[in-house]
DNA sequence: TTGTATGCGTTATCAA
DNA sequence: TTGATAACGCATACAA
């Protein structure tokens, strides 16, 4: 309709006001309380009337606090991020807060382009999920006094607290589980370990745990592409003919799953090849949509996503001014078991 | 490490360089050939060693391109908004563009936050799937120039193309395949339509064939909160104590679930109350990851999501220049039909 | 081919 | 309490 729907500047509501646009300015700034009332009266009037809304940019430029959190997400499609993500967008919410969120898609250069772009729009916070390598970009923003979180993988070289699974908790409380359910062979499996640093936690736990309590427990890491891998390690783990001794003997086998995306794959492993879960255990990490759907229903350890998106945001915002010397802190939440028939080894 | 971390300027560049900002400027503003070779190298070296980028928010004062695509979404843990964002961005990335997402958890207050902040931004394109409603914001943002597609669903007032699924054949495909395997009695159960329009283009499509084909078509149109409303409509569509007529003699009931969340909580309900599927007919529009894994398989009409996203950031590029009074384009897209265990009578 | 000067919309400093 | 003016970092018309 309009033909000039140019957004109206500051400049324009001060004369339509009749004031200099330093008080325009004022008033938006949160100094209300300095202007008489007749001036705030015809401001608000004539900005109403135009449409006026301050312009982040230039409010940027001057160096001005933008309200803006940042979050950078390796995988927008992993239903964990998204979770946690929307813990942090509520947070957002509730202190006025605007979260702009950048999907990597595990490509360095994406995350580096899109780092640029967020710093650049002097955003007050970042909070990152993204591959684990070290970035130089994202130290750089940090060192320049950005605060950085970093979601659910640690980074060397990064000034930047961490938020995420307790790991180890989570491990211990799997083993437990399927040790207390009666399994005794035990394989973990996890996406490639170098990518991010919880899955290397998760992974150093589970191999420490099975040597301490004298269990078999075999690893595979894989990037789930070719599901042979997964195929093989499953008969690995199933058929009874195995060299060293009668597997029988030890008992029954379990898999547990070290994310969401491991589980998905597995579950649809045994599915094709009409392997029923429960006597051959399955226990995974991530809560998912489908868990309590597919057959006798998926033992999952369920992290408090919610609780770890606002604990990412608090961490930005109420960290201490002089950050230099301070050790990164770590705040580590502890996921909750929800059992199924995945992990009972015999119809209930 | 560093002390004064601070981003360098353009004109940190140009002195350390030893030219003027202008140069610099021009440098990376693509008029590269129109420099020197020597220009060329002293400003790549010491932009290089000064870590220089430059300042998006400066160069968005001035109007210059910003390289910003905008996505709005409204639920960002719907997993078909977050694959046709994937596709949106991939296509973004093709043309060296950056997508910035911003989640409005169906909040007007929030989606007008995020709107004017993008539209201050400078995006040069928009993506909205936000609740349904006529916005203003978003409207003066078309009517400010800016590119804007809508996607899975058409808003009055507002100057946007439109991409999404051609719901018409969606139901067709869905509708047809169902009385092919002998299902007789229809339930379309859907989200509020009031909120999309592709509810109530799918709703409506169901209404017309069912009438058509002088089929028994029930609609259910609930928010999903209460397991109740669907468990009652489950009830009624099952049990053949109706007092019309006898319903065994109408055939097979079968339900069409009108999106993916639907399709969840449907199948939920159904596994609750341990109704088995095929002998109840189910289908859903929207594919998901746990399609293949629970029971007899869940058959889907799936949405070609990427090339979705594909179109929809096509549409923000190669639109026409002059808009006025051009009837919004339409690109619709025609689903692929899954076939699977609940929508098989009997048990192959 | 290179440089100078000006303006983009805002906030901050200072003066009134 | 208010206003004039100088930055902020960059692009661009214009001059050299």
């Amino acid at each position: 309709m309009s033909q000039r729907p140019r957004r109206a500047t500051i400049l324009e509501v001060a004369s339509a006001a009749g004031v200099s646009k330093t008080s325009v300015s004022r008033y938006y700034s949160g100094e209300r309380d300095r202007l008489s009332a007749d001036m705030s009266r015809r401001i608000i009037a004539a900005a109403e009337r135009l449409g006026y809304q301050p312009n982040p940019m230039a409010r940027g430029l001057k160096g001005g606090p933008s309200g803006l959190i940042g979050m950078l997400v390796a995988d927008i499609r992993n239903p964990f991020s998204v979770a946690v993500m929307h813990g942090v967008e509520q947070a957002c919410r509730e202190q006025g807060l605007s979260l702009m969120v950048c999907n990597t898609d595990n490509d360095p250069e994406q995350e580096r382009k899109h780092l640029a772009l967020l710093s650049s729009y002097r955003i007050e916070g970042l909070v990152v999920n993204a591959a684990g390598r070290y970035s130089e970009a994202l130290s750089q923003l940090a060192d320049g006094g950005t605060p950085v979180v970093l979601l659910d993988r640690a980074l060397a070289g990064v000034d930047a607290d961490e938020v995420g699974l307790d790991n180890a908790a989570a491990v211990d409380m799997a083993l437990d589980h399927l040790i207390g359910q009666g399994y005794r062979r035990l394989l973990f499996i996890t996406e490639p370990p170098a990518q991010a640093s919880s899955r290397q936690a998760r992974l150093d736990r589970f191999q420490a745990r099975c040597a301490e309590h004298r269990l078999t427990g075999e690893t595979l890491s894989t990037d789930l592409g070719d599901d042979d891998a997964l195929a093989a390690a499953l008969d690995r783990l199933t058929s009874p003919e195995r060299d060293d001794q009668a597997s029988d003997a030890m008992g029954p086998a379990a898999i547990l799953c070290g994310n969401g995306q491991v589980t998905l794959a597995m579950t649809r492993c045994c599915h094709r090849r009409g392997i029923s879960l429960g006597p051959l255990g399955l226990i995974g990490i991530d809560e998912l949509d489908w868990c309590d759907l597919v057959d006798p229903g998926i033992t999952t350890l369920a992290q408090p996503t919610d609780d770890i998106g606002q604990a990412a945001l608090n961490a930005l915002r109420n960290r201490p001014a002089s950050q230099a010397g301070r050790a990164p802190r770590r705040l580590l939440f502890a996921p909750h078991l929800i059992a199924r028939g995945s992990t009972q080894l015999s119809p209930g």
